[in-house]
DNA sequence: CCTTGATATTGATAATCATCAATGTTGGGT
DNA sequence: ACCCAACATTGATGATTATCAATATCAAGG
């Protein structure tokens, strides 16, 4: 059940964040941090520049564990982590899931920290 | 000893960042990993928009402690892993101790993004 | 000096996490 | 129907981590 992404949480009730708030709130302060925890792993980080490098833009699980040196099972969490934070995407076809960066993902991640 | 800051580690051996490699090493991304791991914490980031809110730029711990119902231990403890990611400073005037936002680190943090 | 107040450090504990081995699931071929 | 290949899930284990209580440091005032 734990598949809800972080990044895009179609909309909190307000339509915007805080307007002159001193500061961050309880709540949002736990979303935003999702998606750091989501970023705080070295082999997360590398897994994604593997799939941002790739050319077609997408990658399969198999390429991703060889240059890690990390088993399978090992992978397949640290990419369900990056998708539940809403920064990769999945998509199977046929035996193979292909995952790439969710489009503006990383950009607005950056933002998060602008808005602090 | 554990008090280097990892944003700025005062230049690796190269000068600049990976020209055109494929992906990013295992050594570039346990570092990057540091910052975002000071950032992977709801307590944290709220520690940082809390200074980045006040108008004389810098908090002392006690007006940092209360406002996240933290104990004053922990919330240094917060503070320290803050500082030694390289994006907060500590300046102690008498018994105080004044944190603020280090200039661009935040804005460098997003190019860590940029730059996967 | 002695006390007080503001922080830092230490030690302990419960919770979270990264990893792997084993197993489950599912799609494509024979 | 059967098997194999790619991937996901489960269970277990060792390593980090967040937190607090207790204690230490250290500067300013009396």
């Amino acid at each position: 059940m734990t598949s809800q992404p972080i990044l895009e949480p179609a909309t909190d009730e307000s339509c915007c964040a805080r307007a002159g708030m001193p500061a961050l709130g309880a709540e949002e302060a736990k979303q935003k941090a999702l998606v750091f925890k989501a970023l705080a792993d070295p082999n997360r980080l590398r897994l994604l520049s593997l799939v941002k490098a790739e050319a077609s833009g997408e990658s399969c699980v198999c390429d991703l564990t060889e240059p890690l040196d990390l088993g399978q099972p090992t992978v397949s969490h640290h990419l369900k982590i990056l998708v539940d934070a809403g920064l990769l995407h999945r998509e199977k076809r046929g035996t193979w899931a292909y995952y790439s960066l969710v489009p503006g993902a990383l950009e607005k991640t950056a933002g998060l920290l602008a808005t602090l």
